[in-house]
DNA sequence: GGTTAGCACTCTCACGTCGAGAGTGCTAAC
DNA sequence: GTTAGCACTCTCGACGTGAGAGTGCTAACC
């Protein structure tokens, strides 16, 4: 049983051992809050927390540091947020409107914003529609025989192709059959467009119509992360050893994190979600925590999230993942709205 | 004076360096390549290859390292180039025909190809045009007073942008803008664009042209790398202890990656570049060397590059930059031809 | 029963020593 | 000009050691 003693002093290791990196001795908790009690007591303490799962010991005689249920009950009872202050917010929104451009410049920048905020690595994923539509389409003369495709969607993706025309077209011919297509196609998701295919007759027409199709589901949307604060997680002393480090590298750089992310499913906007260590089961991933929040709505969903060392500042970290995926919801919003 | 015996004693030690990464001895030399001579003469010649600055000893009495100028004589007399057989050629046109996308997915792909193959970190940067025009503008209405401006370059590029419309506009109003504004902007530069818009009487079509004006000359374009290898780089020995390999992931993040393509100002299209070390100013990056390639035409240039540590096998690397950066200046003539 | 002082015990870590090994430069002979 | 031989230099890993940090336990105390 926890007692609300006990429950003080593992909240005491495990903010110690999250700002320090040093195992916590019983006179370090002592020396920092004044508790009225002894090293022997608290030793006593802390060797009935160990029996119970909430912190290890290194080795025989060192300080104790948090296990997995020890950062889990600190996030979930002992913990307060620190949380984003008016000034930082006015940070953060000040660099956000620095760029002026569409959806992805927006990702990239979030993703530089909170990694700078948290000190870890942050990723923000593509807003994936459950199911996009067309908004818009047009075709762009490359040379006589080769156009662009450039569709909008209705979450705001915009997606280009390059076609081989079977006959030639000028700019006007190939703004005409924009116009058309997009008069037929507009709202319409990709299966709906694959069954109004028979009805064009007209070869370049269906060749457009289908790879409009192709663009409205391509997986890519929801595999294209941006990340960034990979050397400011590097500097964590968790990686003090080359092996380590590499490690980290190999799993942050691609395929891992996209596992990472999947926790993501079935979160609600809003909501924030934290992952520690062996709660996610990819053994590779034991030593990393994921703190995710999906932004957007019904529609088209997205996901802000911070990797990092279990011991990581959770109180810092939550608010402003949460934060950062407010104002995507936000910013989704305005460009989603019809 | 660089004697013919000399010349092949370093390239000798140069290759050998290459592969081994450590300092080659004069036994290493006679043991791997049957020259009839004895240690004790490969000796006295290195002695004199150390006296001219080719190669050096990282401490009394270990073998021998090159120098920077020793790569170079390597590179430019030496060192006969690894061609990029049919076989290899194959396999990576196939990869660059997997994905069917726009000129970022095909940079991003080069990037992956390129550094798998020279197992350091490959750079593609997006071409960026002398001065690009404007091919083909598109409004998409998002909510009542917002549009997407999507913009086609004729060097390839797509550009996006928001824009708040003073009046509100149906789709029609904002497709009938656009295409007033594309026959009106069509092929005429930045400046050029400034200058009519004086001639530009309503708000909002003023304001769209000159969001086109920022679009054309915006430098994101030529600041945007695709980059690659990152991983694979910091397996290489001479990043084996903590602080280089941090260091190394610092350099190559961002900032000092784009001093380091500067040096591609001036380079022709068609031709390799090679900068060893100390070749480049910057004291960071001393111990990097990068080899580069322009692709792309007069109009538009990008820059391919390969960037590890000095100790770098060139005649492997040089002349599948070559190869990378002429697919490019391929694939980009496809996309570009009017 | 809970709390605490005292103490023996354990484990790590930084430091210094030391010898093996690798490689050289030099000398003298060919 | 080439080469065998040898003394010399420097690195690097292994090993030992002692200081220091921190614990668990016991016995006394409130």
């Amino acid at each position: 049983m926890l007692t609300e003693r006990r429950a003080t002093i593992l909240g005491m290791v495990v903010s110690e051992y999250i700002q320090t990196a040093e195992p916590v001795s019983s006179r370090a908790i002592v020396a920092n809050h004044h508790l009225d009690l002894s090293t022997a007591t608290i030793r006593n303490e802390l060797a009935r927390l160990e029996d119970e799962g909430y912190i290890t010991q290194p080795y025989t005689s060192a300080g104790r540091v948090p296990s997995d249920l020890g950062y889990r009950t600190f996030v979930e009872v002992l913990m307060s947020e620190d949380p984003v202050r008016a000034e930082e917010q006015r940070t953060i929104e000040h660099q956000m409107h620095q760029v002026g451009g569409g959806l992805d410049e927006w990702l990239s920048l979030s993703a530089t914003i909170l990694a700078g905020a948290v000190g870890n690595v942050a990723v923000v994923t593509r807003p994936r529609a459950r199911a996009s539509r067309l908004r818009n389409a047009q075709l762009v003369e490359l040379n006589r025989d080769t156009a662009l495709l450039v569709a909008v969607m209705d979450d705001g993706r915009v997606c280009q192709r390059m076609l081989t025309l079977r006959a030639p077209a000028t700019q006007a011919d190939l703004s005409d059959r924009a116009a058309r297509l997009t008069a037929r196609l507009e709202g319409v998701d990709a299966s709906t467009v694959r069954a109004l295919l028979a009805e064009l007759t007209d070869a370049d027409d269906a060749a457009t119509a289908r790879a409009i199709a192709e663009l409205i589901d391509e997986e890519r949307s929801a595999e294209e992360t941006f990340l960034d604060g990979l050397s400011a997680v590097l500097k964590q002393p968790e990686f003090s050893d080359v092996d380590r480090m590499l490690e980290a590298v190999a799993t942050l750089q691609a395929y891992r994190v996209r596992q990472l992310l999947e926790e993501a499913v079935g979160a609600v906007p809003g909501a924030t979600r934290v992952v520690i260590g062996h709660e996610h089961g990819d053994d590779a991933l034991q030593e990393w925590s994921v703190v995710l929040a999906r932004y957007g709505d019904a529609d088209a969903l997205g996901t802000v999230a911070v990797i990092g060392p279990t011991r990581m500042p959770y109180h810092r970290t939550i608010p402003r993942v949460r934060y950062v995926a407010g104002l995507m919801s936000h910013l989704l919003h305005e460009v989603r709205q019809a």
